[in-house]
DNA sequence: TCTGGGGTCCTAGGACCC
DNA sequence: TCTGGGGTCCTAGGACCC
């Protein structure tokens, strides 16, 4: 049996944490660049604000209902996160981190004292948000799926106060046929209409669709949700992550810029953040590609392009990915469109430990790697950022950089934004930084 | 005026090999 | 006149997830 553990809005729920004086409020979370609605509160989903909406025609709606509006604080959902999964971690001995906010628990190897699954999740649920002041809710099932399917049906029904195991068998479809299908895991915005279309509204109908037929129409991707509905598994339980296979970091710009000069801080900076989350992961890069481009939305002179290089041998060492990034950038840059956005992304990724290096191609010297564990070590004891590439730009403010205007502090990262909690007799705690 | 960022897997078709 | 059978690799496009 599986139980999926799912934060309750999870960015809308970090914020609160240290706000409590937003308990009743609706809270929304924007994206990079305060551009859309990436997280909504309860009570923002209730004045049917639409998650990945844009922001600039929701704001007056938001500001008459006195809505809290915070941009992204990624520093502060990473580490929250990274609380919630400690605290699992320390309840149940194998778990799976499926996202920031998710996490499967394995309950066949759950600790016996508990005489049911529900009970071991009752505890986590209360474990979790008494220790991070997030809350949470469980859904148990025989496969992933119906594990979902359960979670889904816990946050949508209060009356199971955010937990609900799915019966096996049969027993399940009263409940499935509550579900829609489009609310099933694995069928997204296109599967959905096409089900609807041929009469399959429910997740109880999808189940009982014919495998030909669902072959057909959705690959075997579509099968395998069918098959984990009749609970089948078909997506195990991965108890350790596997290796990225592609890492990208892009972002749109706080304003445009026409500049090479601005284009390359940029590129060099997010292929710097790509070459950390590289040795993260222990991988080195054989190919490495950039694209830029301009605003679709805007009507003006439109463009876009990409481009990329493969290395004489892969490499994790910063400086020689952003010198092959800033000449894919001079292959494709074109001066005159107003560009929005820009990316890099690391391919064809190798184990590090196996470094093979080309017979006529300079070698990665045992100096790169310990330079490269060197930076690594200062950017993760004095804070990211703090040694960097000087072609990043990063000594300056820049351009480019992200527009953030109602960015929380960084409670739980910063020593100068943690809270302080100011208690005074009669009168409930007040938080403050 | 203002529209995010980061991933995975599968399939079909084309080019190529013997 | 008749023209097989078995494979790989790559790419683009499409689906999905958070």
């Amino acid at each position: 049996m599986f139980a999926l553990c799912d934060c309750n809005n999870f960015y809308a729920s970090c914020e609160r944490v240290f706000r409590p004086d937003l308990k009743d409020r609706p809270v929304v979370v924007l994206s990079n660049n305060d551009g859309c609605i990436i997280a909504r509160s309860a009570e923002a989903k209730a004045l049917d604000v639409k998650m990945g909406s844009p922001w600039f025609r929701e704001r007056d709606r938001l500001a008459g209902a006195d809505a809290a509006i915070f941009s992204s604080n990624y520093a502060l959902y990473g580490d929250m996160s990274r609380r919630v999964m400690e605290t699992l971690h320390g309840l149940a001995p194998d778990v799976e981190v499926y996202s920031i906010d998710e996490a499967f628990i394995l309950l066949d190897s759950a600790p016996l004292q508990y005489r049911a699954a529900e009970e071991l999740c009752r505890h986590v649920k209360n474990r979790v948000l008494q220790w991070t002041g997030v809350p949470v809710s469980l859904g148990i099932g025989p496969t992933k799926t119906l594990a979902k399917a359960a979670n889904r049906l816990a946050k949508k029904n209060v009356e199971y106060e955010g937990i609900f195991a799915m019966p096996e068998g049969d027993a399940a479809d009263e409940y499935l046929a509550r579900l829609d299908a489009a609310d099933v895991w694995g069928v997204g915005f296109r599967y959905a209409p096409m089900l609807k279309r041929n009469g399959i509204r429910t997740a109880l109908d999808l189940k009982r669709a014919s495998d030909d037929w669902i072959l057909r129409r959705m690959t075997v991707c579509g099968l395998r949700t069918v098959l984990e509905l009749r609970g089948s598994v078909c997506h195990p339980f991965k108890t350790a992550p596997e290796p990225r296979k592609n890492i990208r970091s892009s972002q749109s710009f706080g304003e445009p810029v026409t500049s090479v000069i601005h284009l390359r801080e940029a590129v060099a900076s997010f292929m710097e953040r790509a070459c950390e989350t590289l040795r993260g992961q222990r991988s080195t890069a054989g190919c490495v590609s950039v694209f830029i481009a301009t605003s679709p939305h805007r009507d003006e002179q439109q463009y876009a392009n990409g481009a990329s290089r493969r290395l004489p041998s892969a490499s994790d060492c910063t400086p020689t990915l952003v010198t092959a990034a800033l000449e894919c950038l001079e292959e494709i840059y074109v001066p005159g469109p107003r560009y929005i956005k820009a990316g890099v992304c690391l391919s064809d990724l190798r184990s590090a430990r196996v470094r093979q290096n080309g017979l006529f191609d300079a070698a990665e010297t045992e100096r790169d790697i310990r330079l490269m564990a060197a930076v690594d070590r200062i950017n993760s004891d004095l804070g990211r950022g703090s040694i960097s590439v000087a072609a990043s730009g990063r000594w300056k403010p820049r351009q480019w950089d992200m527009k953030q205007n109602c960015r929380s502090p960084r409670y739980t990262t910063r020593w100068k934004d943690l809270a302080r909690v100011r208690a005074t007799a009669g009168d409930g705690p007040t938080c403050r930084r």
